[in-house]
DNA sequence: CTGCTTGCAAATAGTTTGCACGTTC
DNA sequence: GAACGTGCAAACTATTTGCAAGCAG
């Protein structure tokens, strides 16, 4: 967790004989101590904390440079902005779409049904590249409870 | 599949108390006879070909209304628009991360999980409103057997 | 020095919203 | 005719791109 993995990163870009720019060390740096997946502009956010000449357009072709390479991977949280995370940080995503809480859950939540996937469609699933949408505890009890309703969403989200 | 929907999703529009307007009907009955998902803007250019005063804001709007309603869903498909299908069709949407390539694959297909994340995580999971992405088979083998590699995504995608 | 990267600004795609007018019940 | 729905234009969010200048190797 608390591991320092930005060394690591630098030296697959190396040993891929890509260059090694300000703002390639920059975003990774950000996203190698980030403990939560972060949006393209959250990460211009964090990036700009140290290196405010960094442009937001610069922080979307790195990522997707670093895509390309393998090194980060996006997810589509639903509604919102991609999210960006390391590409060894493999995980599903649980995203309640009532209120929008997040929770990771273990990759091999999906092992079986990669099979079937692959055996009965010839798919390859990329389990966590796509979040799972439903409704978290609370708003699941709160849906039930509720009278009148004050949310956006009355019952069925 | 062929069967006449439009009179009942009418229907439940009048028992809500909803107003039976032009741009519901026309949307519905789109809906009703369209055999694929289609984005709000498909729907657009499609109730224009009947009734071209209807305007893309208004698709939007009454979209979600009938969302709100629980008569139509949207599942987000990866980078492009949400598409849009009736609230009676269930099922889980295959997308091909490399081709765009949908299918749609049974609804039960999550059963197992869908357990396990209620039991672990208290998360109810609604399966038809997030699309599983992935590599179809026909990517998969070009990818394999590609050589130099025309194409955005080398290897990984 | 040569080409990949970047900054900037502007374009683009998808969706939402304020307001005045029109339609449904 | 009152309330709700719609058309239009404009705002907004997320992302992409052309171009000229900058920097890495």
């Amino acid at each position: 967790m608390g591991k320092e993995r930005l060394p690591e990163l630098l030296d697959a870009l190396r040993r891929r004989g890509e260059r090694l720019t300000t703002a390639r060390h920059a975003l990774l740096s950000v996203m190698a101590h980030a403990d939560e997946h972060l949006s393209a502009d959250q990460l211009s956010v964090e990036v700009a904390r140290t290196n405010p000449a960094i442009h937001r357009a610069t922080i979307y072709r790195t990522l997707e440079t670093l895509r390309r390479l393998g090194i980060v991977e996006h997810t589509h949280l639903g509604h919102g902005p991609a999210v960006y995370h390391l590409a060894d940080d493999v995980h599903q995503h649980l995203v309640c779409e009532e209120c929008g809480w997040v929770v990771e859950a273990p990759a091999d939540l999906f092992a079986g049904v990669e099979e079937t996937l692959e055996r009965d469609f010839g798919f390859d699933m990329r389990a966590n590249h796509f979040a799972i949408v439903g409704r978290c505890r609370r708003c699941a009890e709160e849906g039930t409870e509720r009278v009148a309703g004050d949310r956006r969403t009355p019952t069925q989200a």
